[in-house]
RNA sequence: GCGGUCGUGGCGAAGUGGUUAACGCACCGGAUUGUGGUUCCGGCAUACGUGGGUUCGAUCCCCACCGGUCGCCCCA
């Protein structure tokens, strides 16, 4: 029959996956943990496209940027627009922030949540795909260092939450514009007569942005690592007790962390503050960075807001997932069905249909065979589904307008009147949730 | 984007330049006309990633591509 058709191998694109029923429930667990914490830490949802105009992330995200400049998923619309999938979250916050004047909403700062899919032309790895779902926070319109803590704080109880223990906060400071400059000279000046000795990507890096040079990996033990210039020796007195006020904070809400004054992010957008969390976890291989973020005082003006300083950060979803695998945390997850209803001959498969429909109204979760099996492999289904109570309806029961219903745990069961079906079962499953 | 490595039924996993490609798990049925387990017996399955090439003949050898994975770049 299906000679001429040519079956073509459809499979989901390189860098994305199916998240199949199994995988499904612990997304939905995750996602129903931030939430809460977002709700005691008062952040708010914000739901932004999957899409936005190029320019927005060119100018949000920065022209130099590896994201911008070879990872983006960019294409022209039928309007000829140049579209791109957001390949992260804040660039779009920030945008509705601004577009939906949210800076004039008395309700300062703006605390703001979101969960979505993130799109990154990259090769994938296990933990970096090409779509990967993102859990972040923005909070703008303060500059109150409490507020950086805060985010840190949000950021570590994510994982927390969870059960994960080996996490470290690894932090910097970046320092304001002033700071920034002045660091980024004397940077030159140090490695300039180390130019020919440092890989090629550094060469580069020595005039685009001297900063990356102090995070490359292969030019990591050469001796002019040693004593490169540290940003935090080029803070001015705002940008240096800001951080020593984040700290601070930390401190007050007995948050350990290090400072790392190598940290270097890879937006353009950053200042002050940054921060990444780390899995020590075994099992990772190159990815250990679960999360980062960091202030941004001067996206929203860049953007076309007014002058209004911001603080975020982001985890993968994916990386926390497999941050709890790599410490065998098993998430609560109820697998059970609370009733399978077994039929038994042709007039009980009618009522069956019935007395299904007439349970899942009343709001019991029930399921019944569909595969026309024998009865003693419906037990077997109702067994592998984890049912909690087994109705069975054969002839007999059906003359006598009964049911007779099996607790599975125990092996007891119980002749009811099909009638008071509801009231039972709500009546057992409210009592018997105790001891499953 | 660069380098390494891998690709056999739903899953795991043998194997060979040559008639029907092992086995285990899972699934279905029977022994056990209406009660989950075990055991035994039987059965099911679009399986050699895709496309070329070498060859009388390729799942096996060669090439390309696709996909996974590891490392790099970079990041979440």
């Amino acid at each position: 029959m299906n000679k001429g058709v040519i079956l073509v191998d459809v499979k989901a694109p390189r860098g994305t996956q199916d998240i199949l029923p199994s995988e499904s429930e612990k997304w939905q667990y995750v996602e129903k943990v931030l939430t809460n914490l977002c709700r005691t830490f008062n952040y708010k949802e914000i739901r932004t496209p999957i899409f936005e105009h190029t320019e927005l992330f060119q100018r949000g995200v920065g022209d130099t940027t590896d994201i911008v400049q070879k990872e983006m998923y960019t294409f022209k619309d039928k309007g000829d627009r140049s579209i791109t999938l957001r390949p992260e979250g804040t660039a779009s916050v920030v945008r509705a922030y601004v577009q939906n004047k949210l800076y004039g909403l008395p309700t300062q700062p703006s605390k703001l949540f979101y969960f979505g899919p993130m799109f990154r032309y990259e090769r994938p790895q296990q933990g970096r795909m090409r779509q990967f779902v993102q859990f972040g926070v923005e909070a703008l319109g303060s500059a109150d260092p409490a507020i950086d803590a805060e985010v840190m704080a949000l950021a570590m109880n994510s994982y927390q939450q969870l059960g994960l223990q080996s996490l470290k906060l690894v932090i910097n400071s970046l320092g304001d514009d002033a700071s920034r400059e002045a660091h980024r000279n004397a940077l030159m000046e140090h490695f300039e007569p180390y130019r020919t000795a440092l890989c090629n990507d550094c060469q580069i890096r020595l005039n685009q942005n001297p900063l990356r040079v102090l995070d490359c990996k292969d030019d990591r033990n050469h001796p002019a690592m040693k004593n490169a210039p540290s940003i935090l020796d080029y803070l001015n007195d705002y940008s240096s007790t800001y951080f020593e006020e984040v700290k601070g904070y930390l401190d007050q809400m007995g948050i350990p962390y290090v400072i790392d004054k190598n940290l270097v992010r890879g937006l353009d957008y950053y200042n002050h503050t940054a921060f990444e969390i780390m899995s020590d976890a075994e099992g990772f291989g190159a990815i250990t960075t679960l999360s980062g973020g960091g202030r941004y005082n001067g996206l929203v003006a860049d953007l076309g807001g007014p002058e209004t300083p911001g603080i975020g950060f982001a985890l993968s979803v994916e990386r926390l997932l497999m941050a709890l695998e790599a410490e065998g945390i098993t998430l609560p997850i109820d697998q059970k069905l609370d009733c399978y209803l077994v039929a038994l001959g042709e007039e009980a498969q009618k009522e069956a249909v019935r007395l299904t429909y007439q349970l899942r109204k009343a709001g019991i979760q029930v399921d019944k065979d569909y595969m026309d099996r024998k009865f003693k492999a419906q037990f077997k289904a109702a067994d592998r589904l984890h049912a909690k109570y087994v109705i069975v309806l054969g002839e007999e029961e059906l003359q006598d307008k009964i049911v007779n219903v099996k607790h599975m745990k125990s092996g007891i069961q119980k002749e009811v009147p099909v009638n008071q079906l509801v009231d039972y079962l709500n009546k057992e499953l409210q009592g018997g949730n105790e001891h499953d």
